[in-house]
DNA sequence: AAGTTTGTGCTACCTTGCCAGTACAAGTAG
DNA sequence: CTACTTGTACTGGCAAGGTAGCACAAACTT
């Protein structure tokens, strides 16, 4: 159930620092107050909440209490190249009708692999 | 915390599901019994159990009573493309130190986005 | 056929995490 | 300075899911 709405503190930390982190999110912009978040995806204010602290506590946003939540200057977006190729396998696994959750299982399993075994080819 | 070590059971079941389409874990190869998978995670043998059974479900293992739970034939393994990219994406992370946890995190967004807006150029 | 392996099915307990609603603190804006 | 906005903190209640341990069924092995 993750591949459609969020429903938990760690999954909308989640879309929020991916959004963050790809760029989608650009420095200094502002997040959805913790109400509206809260509102937006059916959760308690609370919940909203923790997910904010935890993304203030990665350094990814900045908090000051009346003035929101915004994408912390500098050091947000990933390296241009680790975009670039999301992209592409996002595009190629739409294309091939494979389940996001499914493309986020294949990555961690190269992932792993990688880590394991350092002879690729 | 799902960078390390699978702690329930739709995170085995993942990691299973990744190994398989990945094709990491070929055609007919036998997975782990039960009760081993729960002692390699230190989990319960019903939460082992309960992964196992979610995998069958989906059509991706095979699981006769003695003789221990089997990829299925036939219809495992994911479009080629879609493994190459994330190979492509996991030695772009890993080179340049973004977290797994953040590079899924990027995916999803990106993913998304495509969803949200057709034009992709 | 006998014994062993392996997946399944309980039961009761317990921990984790979200919910709801409210009250508070610290800023911003008029 | 006053009012409003917004993040934080707290309480008790509750549902979901994992734990442990065992009993059982089915099929492989000898």
């Amino acid at each position: 159930m993750t591949g459609t709405t969020p429903s938990s503190a760690d999954e909308i930390a989640a879309l929020f620092r991916g959004a963050i982190r790809s760029g989608r999110l650009g420095d200094g912009e502002r997040l959805p107050t913790v109400r509206q978040t809260a509102k937006d995806f059916d959760v308690a204010q609370a919940t909203a909440a923790k997910a904010y602290k935890a993304l203030e506590h990665e350094g990814l946003v900045v908090t000051r209490t009346a003035a929101g939540t915004r994408v912390a200057p500098g050091a947000s977006r990933a390296p241009q190249v680790v975009i670039e190729r999301a992209r592409a396998l996002a595009e190629a696994g739409e294309g091939a009708g494979v389940p996001l959750d499914d493309v986020v299982a294949i990555l961690r399993a190269v992932w792993m692999a990688d880590d394991a075994e350092p002879e690729s080819h």
